[in-house]
DNA sequence: TTGCTCCTCACGTCACGTGAGGTGGC
DNA sequence: TTGCTCCTCACGTCACGTGAGGTGGC
């Protein structure tokens, strides 16, 4: 039987989670004489498989409402969420291409418009700190390639340039892995 | 000068988007006597650099603050976008990942438990429409082709038989192309 | 008169985060 | 006594959607 705040923690969640929880009756602890929260063993074990389709990014209604069927499949659910999934990657890839359209309406009206410490002051205005513009790019590179090509491309940077910063990322992945 | 209905006719949005930016400030309409929202040509130049903001998935409040500024770049409003476009593809690839492995957990503790027409009648009782499975197989085939295998591996089917689905994409992708 | 568009509240969504104001345990 | 954890409201988030209840225009 353990209170809330240590609930919370082994689960690296936050304990307003588990009150929001608690108040869906999603995971609903016992309480003590002083009106603490406790959670049992049972209570535990339903929270993990709570946390681990909350993982999955599956809506906590249906989660509840799986739970609450006896004989109920998981697999409808995960196949609806990986779905769901595809649509958001797509809607996220349409973005993304909006947006280099957008940057090479905005940027490139005169050529070269950035060069590279001026790019690095417009990653640092767009909240990329100071050091993590490598990882901003890695980041990207790894996501959509043909994308991060196309905007350093649309920013005035020349194919062997870009070839330059393709073997700075590769080389990074290898000592990642190392 | 129109009214809000055409106005939102115009850019495929809703009356109710176009009723809550009046609200929030950001595009102001002015009124008829009657009471009624007039659209000028002023008003329609800002709402489609709103729009085009918006498809970018750019916040309503970001949008605001880059229009109210007179001298401000939209390039780092952009990139900043760009760099939560990757963190969200970051967690549906994750994600994807936790929902592979359930399913190898949920499904396959007998060996085959799908068979061609059970899985179909899974992906319906997921929401996918009758004839749409196809469908839903490609756009995840295309999203990360990786994690479709898996997810074909976890519930059963062989190397070959996933390459003959393979070869159905593909054939329905270049008849697409046609 | 009928149908269509328009108006203004006000509440709901989803999964919590963030105070405010107060109590229990060691 | 101090500091930590706990409690219960209640409001905020984001971009609208959805009624409810009523009016204007052709």
């Amino acid at each position: 039987m353990i209170t809330v705040g240590k609930a919370a923690k082994m689960f690296g969640l936050s304990r307003t989670a588990l009150l929001y929880y608690d108040s869906l009756g999603l995971v609903k602890a016992k309480r003590a004489a002083n009106g603490y929260r406790l959670y049992s063993g049972e209570n535990i074990e339903r929270l993990s498989r709570v946390i681990s389709l909350r993982d999955a990014g599956v809506p906590l209604g249906e989660i509840s409402e799986y739970l609450e069927t006896p004989g109920s499949d998981i697999c409808s659910i995960l196949l609806k969420r990986l779905g769901g999934i595809n649509r958001q990657i797509e809607t996220a890839r349409k973005q993304q291409e909006v947006i280099i359209k957008l940057l090479k309406n905005a940027g490139v009206r005169e050529k070269r418009k950035f060069r590279t410490d001026e790019w690095m002051e417009t990653l640092r205005q767009a909240g990329v700190e100071e050091g993590k513009s490598l990882q901003w790019h890695f980041l990207f590179e790894k996501q959509s390639p043909g994308q991060h090509r196309e905007l350093l491309l649309a920013l005035g940077f020349s194919d062997e340039e870009i070839k330059h910063f393709k073997k700075i990322y590769e080389d990074s992945v290898c000592r990642h892995r190392k």
